[in-house]
DNA sequence: CTGTTAGCGCATTCAG
DNA sequence: CTGAATGCGCTAACAG
């Protein structure tokens, strides 16, 4: 007496096999890929399998093969919508390429680890890391357990740990030439450095190209890469004439700040954010940007995680997506 | 010989019982709440585990249960800031409560029939839906297997379905007294009411309750609720002084609309939206609209999903989150 | 191409 | 409180 005896519960292969008249491992043949089954018996297995509304249990299979098709993504500030953005992106691809996304916030600090750590209890194929802070020290346990990881826009190079990097100093570097060009003389860059890897390298390619221009830049520190720091940084902001904001969502803040600031019409500040969120293209906005294009950086990061699944060994690697100035009305 | 030969492999509840000179049952014990141990072996077992860097194999554990702790959540539309917003307070709310969120967009129509298939096959302990248009008959299905759904702000009664609703006939009826102490006299609605449920309703009792105040209000329809299609109508927007949208997103693209639009300034159009994303408040909206408490339409959806876990034969339940009026500049 | 056998890692009876 | 045995649902090896 297996299962079969309880109508109510779910269909196992043993059942599907008893209906079709066959063995088990022809009915698990018969939904494996690259299986070898003739097509009259796997015509049996499928009618069968339809009419008990059988499917086959991954958790089980996965108990096999060690893996489990599952991914995790681990991601801090959602409310800035390039994240949303992004994890929906990954999202999709994961999903396209048949794997199952786990999302896991990470905002409060510790909970990361705690977060990650649970991932090893379910044996996923794979995380991508899009948060800010990545816990170097988790990367490496997971390296450890053969688990890649892909970290997307963040850390210096781990071990084993692969990397998907959107072309940071060529974004710094054009929008110096970009706000020198359109007239500006005195630069600035706003940045929150110290909590992404992002950040800075595109202030410093930035600062690097505006000395070679013959303007250094000045650097304006902020707490946290968003709206509200925007906003206040932008109000105390004088004597510039084009800004770097290292992203947009703080860039829409900037702007708010400056509509209500009494401004030198002749001298109006230019200004060049990160990232193409939505609203950089809204209106009210119309922010030049450079857009960094989520959905390659979602499929690139897959395949690092596939062809590292393959091979664990592999040495890290780091692959560079490119960005696209997206000129509108503030440059 | 069972496992624990090769080194390099993750260790198995066989391995933690060896060195700590146990059986397997009671490693397991050790790491089942509710488990009856002695302290000096449980003591023990930690330890063990703690050197072999143990993790218990949910996947495995699951097959035995027949329960995985991973929940579905179904979403479309992520440009919503609203959607990710709540994507992130389920997820959050998910994870406190020791589940797993798996992520599935579900914006191309037909996608999320498969991908719901898909979740059939992970032995889900529940489904968190808050896709627009909620597809029925897949909500069946998943009832027919015992697993809860809950569907969030979305679709009419379902047998055995629960769920999470935001008081939309509050909604629609404050808006409309609102709008009209703040002195409006030409009351119009913007909704896509075809694509979701929260906008049908929404706009059913501003209708009415515009006119029990003697102004029946004008609707306006769009194709989907989102930025484009209300900058769109903001455009064509003619002889009103009074407008609800039935969300925020698309809020903002009609105060774009009218900010460029030649307005009778002695008669400008007061306007409320839906949701509070994080738009509404930056200084370029300054939007008057309802707050959705997001964290606890997510914390009530899981406790839906718990008590239905528990007694799937339930009958459906809905309930009902508050909404608040958030008063800002526009009305 | 198909059936048989032997586990994957764990939790749960049932004895002791 | 602990250990021995059984099986969750499936697939990988090996015959045939």
């Amino acid at each position: 007496m297996r299962s079969s005896d309880n109508p109510s519960r779910k269909a196992t292969s043993f059942d599907v096999a008893r209906q079709a008249g066959v063995s088990r491992a022809t009915v698990s043949r018969t939904f494996t890929p690259n299986a070898s089954v003739s097509p009259e018996t796997r015509e049996k297995v499928h009618k069968a399998a339809k009419e008990l509304g059988y499917r086959v249990n991954y958790l089980a299979r996965s108990l096999i093969n060690r893996r489990s098709d599952l991914v995790g993504i681990v991601v801090a500030g959602m409310d800035n919508p390039f994240r949303a953005q992004q994890v929906h992106e990954i999202a999709k691809a994961l999903v396209s390429r048949n794997f199952r996304p786990i999302l896991l916030p990470a905002d409060q600090g510790e909970s990361a680890d705690h977060v990650m750590d649970q991932l090893l209890h379910y044996n996923v194929s794979g995380v991508l890391v899009t948060s800010d802070a990545p816990p170097t020290e988790l990367c490496r346990e997971f390296a450890v357990h053969g688990i890649p990881i892909v970290l997307i826009n963040k850390g210096d190079p781990i071990p084993l740990v692969d990397r998907v990097i959107s072309d940071n100093a060529t974004a710094g570097r054009v929008a110096a030439e970009t706000l020198v060009e359109c007239g500006a003389k005195q630069l600035a860059v706003l940045s929150a450095s110290h909590v992404s890897y992002a950040a800075r390298h595109r202030e410093a390619a930035f600062v690097a190209r505006g000395m070679d221009l013959g303007c250094a830049p000045r650097v304006v520190p902020v707490l946290i890469n968003d709206y509200q720091n925007g906003l206040a940084a932008g109000r105390d902001l004088d004597g510039i004439d084009g800004l770097f904001c290292i992203n947009d969502y703080m860039a829409c803040g900037v702007i708010d700040a400056l509509r209500t600031k009494p401004q030198d019409p002749k001298n109006r500040i230019r200004l060049i954010g990160h990232d193409d969120i939505g609203q950089a293209a809204w209106q009210a906005y119309g922010l030049t940007t450079f857009r960094q294009p989520c959905d390659i950086q979602a499929s690139q990061a897959i395949d690092l995680l596939i062809s590292r699944m393959a091979d664990p060994e592999l040495e890290e690697r780091t692959v560079l997506t490119p960005v696209t100035l997206v000129r509108r009305v503030t440059a």
